[in-house]
DNA sequence: TTGGCAACCGAAAGCGATTTCGGTTGACAC
DNA sequence: GTGTCAACCGAAATCGCTTTCGGTTGCCAA
């Protein structure tokens, strides 16, 4: 390509230094290599360039794919976020899917040795992450979405899990529930302790005791949630609220609430965790906590694109998101107070509890 | 690495070509090269072998991103297939977003140039899609999920829509509906064109009207699903059953017909398309017709990698797999038979309807 | 003894960019 | 007139790997 360009009876040398311009090269000459450039639709080679550059412009996104349920339903998005953001700055996403924890520190050692990937996303982050250690050994830049117990010195992003939870908990406890529950996820995920210690806190500020009040543990999965929620309608005194680790375990926990001939966010309030889009589609829709996963996205490229130029230090790019609270039809007051009729749901249609309301 | 390889007292050529197998080294001394890889942890450099081979070994996957509704759910799932097939070969797989027609374009020139994206699944085919010719054009490797009107020549792997339809009018016919609508995408979609068709030719051969029969159109999306079948439900006389072009689309409708007082399933069966999961979690479970996401990455994947390495044509490449009923709760006989309780739902908790239902 | 043919391996030329040196200019000061 | 310093540009090395030639061996037949 660059042959082409010495049309212009310049050196490759000076073309290279035109088009990437250097200060030493006049501004006639840089304007006439940029005019041929164009004209002849030139593109560097990728491959010759980072050769000779030694990076790769490419940063990779490792999936979380463990448990092949659908709490993928947004990484798609948050993929998208990423790669949008890269695109303009001219980098690559590529997508890595290790089917294994050995397959996923494969993984990193080979990027280690090639550098064909010059830094990395992770996410479903857990409370003793031991990869985090690995990257830092293996000297691959890194930020996770989610922190993990030693993030102290890496770059993150994260969704101020505590808070989230200590809202939602305020929110049931100001709608006048006192039996405020919690289906939580499993401890080995980071975010999973962040939310049950958001519920303790909430419950505490509302001067419940958590302690005393019911917890169960799903998996991030529908028939989980579901089942989690069965062993809490057993007890007695039943909850009147539930705050799910997700929406997806809040939609089964509905499914359980329904088959045990109750309405959900009637004689059962509850709220998830996510702000998927489908649960605005259920019935009645799922009241949660949004956290935005475009945006995300973009952050994400952002900072590791700053960590692998080196004008960073890791432990400088930490960033705390906060999530909303998305009002939908099921965190309600609780029955004895259902006459005052303080119905949450903006679902002013008449028809949201309609079709089996009395 | 390789000068480190060099302690064998080998040429670095000998070690190229023991490593890539060479028939005209000795047994023994690959064996020692290879040893010494191995120890020494080395991994070739990518930028280094696809400089000297020309070739990028990485995919590209144009990620539909037009209407940022949820139809990407089975996204993740799509990609991750591609992947993991792709990591079997040593192969990347890079994420595309273009926001825009024009920079989806501009996108195809780069890589035109620059091969560093070797060949492209593309998705979300339109009836008349001008990415066929002009990636032909361009001399670059793809593979389309779905077909177009001129992808005689190109390769694809597309779902028998047309089928698919056909199957599912046939089994509504066969609970004893005749009044069996459409909500049909978008024409400008090849694969809304050929569902539409499928739907017809399922009429015909039911002995129903086609031409007389009530059909809509809307998005893909949960909105435009629930305004085409109130459209559907101001009908006189109403349809008792209705083919949906997407499990979202039928989601949608459901949120219709509760809100016109009704049940779905019940009153007005229907059937989704897609198999998304979320359509299990919702109450009734909506009944749809499944594709397999995540072997028609591997697929895709597959077919791309042997055009790039040109050892077939594009025209052997195309395959059409079949979708297949997933029966749930939401088509059931028409209200005048329901006496019979020829259910369905094969969800026999008692509670299917049971919260709602008299 | 001399060729001829495998079987092996080494030297060196790419691949297409970047970058280090170094070499011309020309203007300006001494 | 000479030196100095910018401002510009070219030759060639470099990145790490593949591949084309070509050159040794050793063995066997002529």
């Amino acid at each position: 390509m660059k042959v082409i360009a010495e049309r212009l009876n310049l050196s490759q040398s000076t073309v290279s230094r035109a088009l990437n311009d250097y200060q030493d090269i006049s501004d006639r000459t840089k304007q006439l290599v940029r005019a041929a450039a164009d004209e002849l639709g030139y593109q560097p080679n990728m491959h010759a360039r980072r050769l000779a550059l030694g990076k790769s412009e490419t940063l990779g996104y490792v999936m979380p794919w463990q448990d092949r349920q659908a709490t993928e339903s947004f990484l798609s998005e948050l993929m998208a976020g990423m790669a949008k953001a890269l695109a303009g700055y001219g980098w690559d996403l590529t997508v890595l899917v290790p089917h294994s924890v050995e397959e996923e520190l494969q993984l990193f050692q080979k990027i280690a040795r090639t550098r064909h990937i010059s830094g990395l996303v992770i996410s479903r982050t857990y409370s003793d992450d031991k990869r985090f250690g690995i990257l830092r050994e293996l000297q691959i830049p890194f930020v996770s979405h989610g922190r993990s117990s030693d993030s102290d010195m890496t770059a993150w992003l994260d969704v101020d899990n505590e808070l989230a939870f200590a809202e939602m908990t305020a929110h049931l406890a100001g709608l006048g529930h006192e039996r405020i529950a919690h289906i939580a996820g499993p401890e080995i995920y980071n975010f999973a302790r962040q939310r049950a210690a958001g519920w303790r806190r909430g419950m505490g500020e509302a001067g419940l005791d958590p302690d005393s009040a019911p917890l169960e543990v799903a998996e991030l999965s529908f028939d989980d949630g579901k089942a989690a929620m069965r062993r809490l309608l057993a007890r007695d005194p039943r909850p009147t609220a539930i705050c799910c680790v997700s929406d997806v375990v809040a939609i089964g926990a509905m499914q359980a609430i329904r088959e045990a001939g109750m309405v959900p966010g009637r004689e059962v309030s509850l709220v998830g965790y996510d702000g998927l889009e489908i649960g605005a589609w259920i019935e009645p829709p799922l009241t949660t906590m949004r956290q935005p996963q475009q945006s995300a996205g973009r952050r994400l490229a952002e900072m590791l694109i700053k960590l692998v130029e080196g004008t960073t230090r890791p432990s400088d790019n930490q960033e705390l998101v906060r999530a909303s609270l998305v009002r939908r039809g099921t965190a309600n007051p609780p029955v004895s107070d259902w006459s005052e009729d303080r119905h949450e749901s903006r679902h002013t249609t008449g028809a949201n509890f309609g079709g089996f309301d009395s």
